[in-house]
DNA sequence: AGCACGCCGACT
DNA sequence: GTCGGCGTGCTC
């Protein structure tokens, strides 16, 4: 007997094992590990992953496999392995891991009905009624209806019974093959005994003979020049059978780039080139941490090194920032390698991420451009991983798996014995530190292309201009400079943190702010529809006229989001041409390439944004970039903000004056003194290293220290706090000296979606025992969770300590 | 996660 | 006496 080992779709801990079935006879030898199969599941079908084929099971009893999904394996040996690797690390579902691996499309849905089984008429007059003309309906129909318990009863009767069905979520394409059921000797003997003027059915014969797997049909019609008639002749004397398959869809048609050659390397970057090059050829596995000032020219380098990858048969996965996915970054990798290029980010529909997933299954591409999740890109062969703005915090998936792509990608690149480049213009205070240690190699590119200057910054102190009586958000240099540009007819990026309209609603007189009923968070004004919104729960209301708590009128909006900020600049510069982009004007599909075309062909003077302009803009007329205020995520309570500050600002500064025209940047702010605003304007990233390693170390922050945090939540405060209580004190006591676990504490924000949430952090250098002591702690608590609504969120190397 | 099984209160 | 509430434990 075979035996597969299945992990089924279902994300609880108790099932979070293998479970074992019997192949049946006629899939003996056609389900392999990594193959998706429907598997009977108590009373239910679903979803599983083969995992493993044995010859037996330690199980008594086991139930056969009904069907598989896949022709071939959708995970390959090294990603089901990868998928336990990631189980162990972010202590997640092993079905959790293999599920992210894949395209969403490939997720299955599940769908359940009611069949009658008997005799129509056996059944009372309102189900008659329910049921109408046809014998299933869905059980959704069943509930609307309020039959339910009439159905049960039937059910136990057996007149009707319930189905359990497993859909895919995208339609395979399915053809006509043919395939013969005879035996090779057979086949020969009854194409000898065809007539003599059968000839075209002859040559279908011979061609069947060599083809061991059944041949699409309409391949081999124009094959051998012959009309389906000849085919379907075969069929009737019972030589040839046919079935329908899936097939491959056709890659959808690409649009036109325009090919670019590899450019000449600046010495920078053949110095930088040459080690990877060497890792390349070699086959050896080795992080590069690439450190190059913005404009230095790192994505030549990345083009050219995997190049020599494509020389060598391999393949390349290049990890973009989900926001950086711009048209423009696409463009230079589908420019240089053509439609070897697939690229998968948020901007498709899944079934356009299916499509390119499947290039990349199918051995059609060589390289994929992509956002975090192409980290785990099907290929066989990888040559290269580069991640490009590798400090950016995407990378993080801040749900479960609770992956860092750059873990997952040095991980691959052992499998694989192959580079990963870390590339960054303001990299991560673990990767430089890890480079100044020695574990990555660090390549420097210190100097911009053509050695243009780094933008000239000025900081300005907003307080200042409010004590002089510019009480607008303006200072009067940035309105200046601004004016400038404008008669100049050079063009202008203004950047702002924020989104949305005003940022919080507050009384003057009382200072009562309007706070979501269901968080403790102050709700967002959103001018589009004149109500406030929770970003956390989606709870909606009206702006009060009055305050609540004093009756006063004075309602003001607190903080500046881009559509004020715009409003506020048509007054002040009615003939601008502006352009707005964040998340309300960018999120149908395209605005984003599109506004970007408007930009850079003139049609507007000033880009007006949030984050996702920060990044790979490179437009030659920009020559002026304002930060309207540079410290609004300074004050989160975060240890990285400060480190977030300096990357954005100089991200930010490092749009302007990127070609022969020179650029300027002003910086606003409310505390011009803070060392990562003066550090950012001035583009010193070495000495914002050190001071901020320095705090790092001071409060035992990475890269000094790891840190892992349990976050507990629960709708009742006081279960919350003695559970982080006992939870905190279990895992303390599962620690060496050298670690530390603080807390129970509430979390940054105590309270969302009526819940009460308290947290422990652990700081550690360390403790090979951690993981398994909050696998245990979790274990423990398994009771709770199930039945009382208990929440225990695990994140090792959380990014966010929200 | 579902779902069945099973043991106690409010109904015909 | 039965219907149905949801606590408990299993799913190869």
């Amino acid at each position: 007997m075979t035996v597969a080992s299945v992990i089924v779709d279902v994300p609880a801990k108790q099932t979070d094992r293998p479970f074992d079935y019997s192949i049946p006879e006629h899939l003996n030898g056609v389900i392999v590990p990594g193959m998706r199969v429907i598997v009977p599941f108590g009373p239910r079908k679903i979803q599983g992953f083969v995992i493993e084929i044995k010859s037996n099971s330690d199980f008594g009893k086991l139930k056969e496999i009904i069907e598989p999904m896949d022709l071939t394996p959708i995970i390959n040996d090294e990603l089901l392995a990868l998928g336990d690797w990631l189980t162990e690390e972010s202590l997640c579902y092993k079905i959790s891991a293999y599920q992210v691996m894949l395209p969403a499309a490939l997720k299955a849905k599940y769908e359940k009905k009611i069949r009658i089984t008997g005799d129509i008429q056996a059944l009372s007059e309102e189900l008659i009624h329910v049921f109408g003309k046809k014998d299933i309906i869905t059980w959704e129909e069943a509930v609307e209806q309020g039959v339910l318990s009439l159905l049960q009863k039937e059910a136990a009767k057996n007149t009707v019974e319930i189905i359990y069905e497993v859909k895919e979520r995208v339609k395979k394409k399915k053809l006509k093959h043919v395939f013969s059921s005879l035996t090779k000797e057979e086949l020969i003997v009854a194409k000898e005994q065809l007539p003599v003027q059968a000839a075209k059915q002859r040559d279908v014969i011979d061609f069947i003979l060599h083809t061991d797997s059944p041949i699409e049909l309409r391949k081999l019609l124009s094959e051998l020049h012959i009309s389906s008639s000849t085919v379907k002749g075969l069929i009737q004397k019972g030589l040839l059978a046919e079935k329908e398959l899936e097939v491959y869809r056709d890659p959808f048609e690409d649009r036109q780039f325009a090919r670019t050659e590899p450019l000449p390397l600046t010495e920078n970057q053949l110095q930088a080139i040459t080690p990877i090059l060497a890792s390349v050829e070699e086959n050896r596995h080795q992080t590069f941490l690439l450190y190059g000032v913005t404009g230095s020219g790192k994505t030549e380098v990345y083009l050219q090194s995997i190049q020599r990858v494509l020389q060598s048969k391999k393949e390349a996965i290049v990890l973009v920032p989900e926001i950086s996915l711009t048209p423009q970054m696409v463009k230079r990798f589908k420019g240089r390698f053509g439609n070897q290029v697939a690229v998968l980010h948020s901007g498709l529909s899944a079934g356009e991420k299916y499509d390119e997933w499947r290039k990349i299954q199918r051995k059609e591409v060589k390289v994929v451009v992509g956002a975090r999740s192409a980290i785990f890109a099907p290929f066989e062969n990888l040559g290269i991983i580069i991640i490009d703005e590798e400090h950016e915090t995407s990378y993080k998936q801040e749900e479960n798996p609770r992956y860092h792509a750059r873990d997952v990608a040095i991980e691959r690149a052992m499998n694989h014995q192959c580079p990963v480049i870390l590339g960054s213009a303001t990299p991560s205070l673990e990767s430089f530190a890890r480079a100044q240690k020695g574990v990555y190699a660090l390549l420097s590119l210190p100097s911009r292309m053509n050695n243009q200057a780094l933008p000239s910054v000025d900081i300005i102190d907003m307080r200042e201009e409010l004590r002089d009586g510019n009480r607008s958000m303006f200072s009067r240099l940035l309105l200046e400079k601004v004016k400038d540009r404008l008669e100049k007819r050079e063009q202008i990026v203004l950047f702002l943190n924020k989104r949305g309209h005003s940022s919080f609603v507050m009384c003057r007189d009382c200072g009562y702010v309007v706070n979501c009923p269901n968080c403790d968070i102050s709700l967002t004004y959103h001018r589009a529809n004149q109500q406030m919104k929770c970003h956390y729960c989606g709870h909606e209301e009206q702006v009060p006229r009055q305050c609540p708590e004093c009756s006063s009128e004075h309602i003001r909006y607190f903080g500046t989001g881009t559509q004020k900020v715009e409003e506020e600049l048509v007054k002040v510069l009615p003939e601008a041409r502006i352009i707005r982009m964040d998340v309300d004007t960018t999120s149908r599909k395209g605005s984003h390439e599109k506004l970007l075309d408007q930009f850079q062909e003139g049609h507007a003077d000033i880009l007006l944004g949030t984050q996702m302009i920060a990044k790979g803009l490179d437009f030659p007329n920009i020559t002026l970039v304002g930060v309207l205020s540079a410290d609004t995520m300074l004050h989160l309570p975060d240890f990285r903000s400060s480190e977030k500050t300096f990357q954005l600002l100089t991200q930010v500064s490092g749009r302007a004056g990127r070609h022969e025209k020179e650029g300027e940047v002003v910086i606003q702010t409310y505390t011009p003194e803070h060392y990562s605003i003066e550090l950012a304007a001035e583009q010193d990233y070495d000495r914002f290293y050190e001071q901020e390693m320095m705090l790092r170390k001071i409060h035992k922050y990475p890269p000094f220290y790891y840190i892992a945090l349990v976050t507990v939540s629960h709708e009742e405060l006081m279960k919350v706090v003695s559970v982080t209580e006992k939870v905190t004190t279990y895992i303390r006591s599962k620690l060496s000296n050298e670690a530390i676990c603080l807390g129970p504490v509430a979390s940054p924000i105590p309270r969302i979606n009526n819940r009460y949430r308290y947290q422990c952090l652990i700081k550690y250098k360390r403790e090979p025992g951690l993981n398994q002591a909050l696998k245990k702690m979790l274990d423990q608590y398994q009771q709770e969770i199930h039945t009382n609504g208990l929440q225990i969120s695990v994140d090792v190397n959380p990014f966010i300590l929200m």
